[in-house]
DNA sequence: ATTAGCACTCTCAATACGAGAGTGCTAATA
DNA sequence: TATTAGCACTCTCGTATTGAGAGTGCTAAT
């Protein structure tokens, strides 16, 4: 399969990089006449024509220059891209407006969405760092109204969680800190199976709160919780393909869609490509939905404490270069404020 | 201003009609023919003089039909449009799908994002509740890791903001609870001002934490904090007058723009016309951004405890009648559920 | 293996043209 | 005075035609 010669492989590189920018077919004469190729067009169209055969690349309608295909964009991905690294000033300019951020995730989140946004010209989404495994740290219960309790539930990593009670009957603030007191000291550390596991005798409301408990556990580790934050929407429609407007629809219900999301941040524990960063080209066959854009995705986080995913997605004809460096940055950078958060 | 015949009035409410079913100019001939005027069209391009001149109506070009102008929706909306009720049926699966979601306030948000967004055919946009004026309920201190401390924040009305917090030395959780029961007792029920004006002696620690429940007090009832839930951003680009890319990408932008956003959110206290639900057609000329959208609003929640916001944003050629009972009714619907959640 | 040359194909912008829709105006009518 | 018939006029929009330009694939020569 990689019997390409290196001048085939230079004109594939050179095609897409150029096709990346003019958003254009790419003709032979264009390529001999920019570039010092020491060869005539008439070569190049033959190198062409391989490259065609090969599948990577295609012609849009006969007597057009050539555009690559969805497994160009791969080959070029994995073989030909160099490691590319943004500009040490503009690390420096996120790094600062991350450092005057605070420590508030909340901001932080925003920021890298807004940063990832900006970057790449695209669509961007980060999600909060939560702990892969959940476990009790700390129950409060408090009473607000008449029979309503509200109980504020800590779990390691910082979630918290928080659900409204009904009481049978009214309860004093007094005795509702003295059963979340009690459970302090019977739970902590304890995940979901080891409190399901207690045969100790509970009554009434200790049973219900249990049962909150054990749904806060599962709810949290199961499935993704809590705010997708994305930025940079308004770029997708930027883009010259996304002029048919329902291949944009599909763009925005790709972020409006949290199954899909899920899915597919969920996916990224796996292969660890290109230092942590996971490059899914026009859905790859799984995604249906995904057809018409690529996603740039990383994990971020202190892995076993705490992680999070964050991601670009714009169209198959994306800087890949810029766009895998900057994701690459900005996860390791928060990788880094969520250490500094969580161990000392 | 309002010297507009019977029949003029009626002819304006039926181009409205149907040029926002139609999204096409409406001419004379079409309405003789559809509707039983007992008037020549001679007679009826006489009154399309009328109300163009008043300034309801206007031609895309000459030798078009008319569309409305903004004033002229408005006026309709105003004066014309009778009061609407979603079908019985509609409401009854509305609130089947509310009652399925348990109390949990986060698919509350989610559900009546869904809804709206799904019922009016455009993007929807809905705040959680939060109390208007916050007042400290509760504090809890909880020791993670080394020096870190992880403080949550209870307000009134039930928010919760959690925040880290960096100790000079490490100290023990039984003194952090202590510390924390020592503030609890002492702030409880106060605001912002009340805190700031104590002139109590305090240690280190103490002058730290206090900063900090200043500083989220001030935050939450300055600014609209959380998440914007939003649904449905692909019914905008259904429509036709979004095929140009920029006005669409107007639209995006004002889902992301939180100053955008809150700054509209935010006026919506006033003025309660429609029963709550306020109508802002092309930006009002307040926002520019909104030139091309319009905007249903509405407030819901329990006044003076907690309210939150929910809303509508599509073409300027919206149904409003289905639009703004399909607000209303999910506004009332979820001040009902805000209700029962607080009060017993 | 490379290249010059050439016929061929396809797109795209420009142009022209006619049908159709809808108006505004004038003069007649009830 | 309000309404109407009639008509000239204007503008859009779809369709057809055309020619320029770009780029290819193939063949034969180097």
């Amino acid at each position: 399969m990689n019997n390409l010669t290196e001048r085939q492989k230079l004109i594939l590189a050179l095609i897409i990089r150029d096709y990346i920018e003019a958003a254009q077919p790419i003709g032979s004469r264009y390529l001999v006449e920019n570039y010092n190729l020491n060869v005539s067009s008439a070569t190049v169209r033959n190198d062409m024509l391989a490259l065609s055969e090969t599948g990577y690349l295609r012609q849009p309608h006969t007597s057009a220059g050539r555009i690559p295909t969805e497994e160009g964009y791969r080959f070029f991905v994995r073989q030909l891209m160099g490691h590319t690294e943004l500009p040490s000033t503009t690390k420096r300019t996120i790094v600062h407006q991350f450092y005057q951020a605070g420590t508030d995730i909340d901001r932080w989140m925003r920021l890298a969405a807004s940063v990832l946004a900006h970057q790449s010209q695209a669509a961007s989404l980060v999600t909060a760092p939560r702990s892969e495994r959940s476990v009790f740290k700390h129950l409060e219960l408090i009473s607000t109204r008449g029979r309503q309790v509200l109980m504020v539930l800590v779990l390691s990593g910082g979630e918290v969680n928080q659900q409204m009670l009904t009481l049978a009957e009214p309860i004093s603030q007094e005795r509702l800190s003295i059963v979340a007191q009690s459970f302090n000291d019977l739970l902590l550390g304890l995940d979901n199976e080891s409190i399901a596991a207690l045969s100790v005798k509970f009554d009434a409301l200790e049973q219900d709160i249990i049962k909150l408990i054990l749904d806060d556990l599962r709810h949290t580790s199961d499935m993704l919780t809590g705010e997708i934050y994305h930025d940079g929407l308004a770029h997708v429609l930027t883009e010259p393909e996304f002029e048919t407007t329902d291949i944009a629809r599909n763009a925005l219900r790709v972020f409006e869609e949290r199954q899909l999301l899920e899915d597919l941040l969920t996916r990224t524990v796996l292969s660890n490509d290109l230092s942590g960063v996971q490059v899914l080209i026009g859905g790859e066959g799984n995604w249906e939905e995904l057809r018409d854009f690529s996603i740039v995705l990383a994990r971020y986080g202190a892995p076993g404490l705490a992680t999070g995913t964050l991601g670009v997605l714009g169209p198959i004809r994306m800087p890949y270069g810029r766009t895998i460096s900057t994701v690459r940055f900005v996860a390791s950078l928060l990788s880094d404020l969520v250490e500094d958060i969580l161990l000392e």
